[in-house]
DNA sequence: TTATTTAATCGTATATTTGCGATATAAGAT
DNA sequence: ATCTTATATCGCAAATATACGATTAAATAA
């Protein structure tokens, strides 16, 4: 694109926006899961776990944690992940917020 | 990237990112955040609204479409745009039950 | 110390997305 | 029939995202 517009949106606009952009790849989704599963953190095992090398995992792993979805915390050799449910939540709400609360009040759609 | 990986992954994993990425530009949601607050459906009145272009607008309603989570209908010479909320309920489950329901299984993270 | 293991980062190739102007299409108005 | 209006599509440029191998960094093992 010539210019980025992203800025010319709100921030609430653009917060969600980011946060679905973090869950758009299904290696990203894949890797939440494993952690969701696990109550353990993870970390090369998910590299065992996805289809990609492990710079590519690393890669996706730095995306998610940008975008607040996980912690990480290095345990000695190895980097250990979780989810963060409080941001999963936050948006989670955000989410309902805009969309769910005004299906409510406009029940049909004209097309 | 040299080759799409993607098609390795689950069709669940697939599907949920393919609903996220719809959702993971700030213009989409401003469109989704105007057809849900009106109850007719809008056509030229999001280009005013927005502070893209027409084309640029016409395209990104053309990828909400594809992603199903809007219907379009023609209406004379204008165009007819609305909430396809079945596919949003769809998607919101498939999100709650992916996550959610994880979550209250682990109540601790590691990290 | 040196080797090994684990994971992050760099460099790079390729694919996809975003954005716009120009053009096409199609319905309604004159 | 021609003009206008509304919207979709095309073609292109620029920005981002995806993927990998190679390299780096840092901790443990030998």
């Amino acid at each position: 694109m010539a210019i980025h517009k992203k800025e010319e949106f709100t921030q609430k606009e653009q917060d969600l926006a980011e946060f679905a952009k973090a869950l758009a790849h299904p290696a990203r989704i894949a890797i939440l899961k494993v952690l969701a599963q696990r109550n353990e953190c993870i970390c090369g095992e998910i590299v065992e776990i996805l289809p990609l090398a492990q710079s590519t995992v690393s890669q996706h792993l730095k995306e998610l944690k940008n975008a607040g979805l996980i912690d990480g915390s290095i345990d000695g050799p190895r980097s250990c992940y979780c989810i963060n449910w409080k941001a999963f939540e936050k948006f989670n709400a955000e989410f309902s917020f805009l969309f769910n609360n005004l299906k409510l009040k406009n029940a049909k759609a004209c097309c």
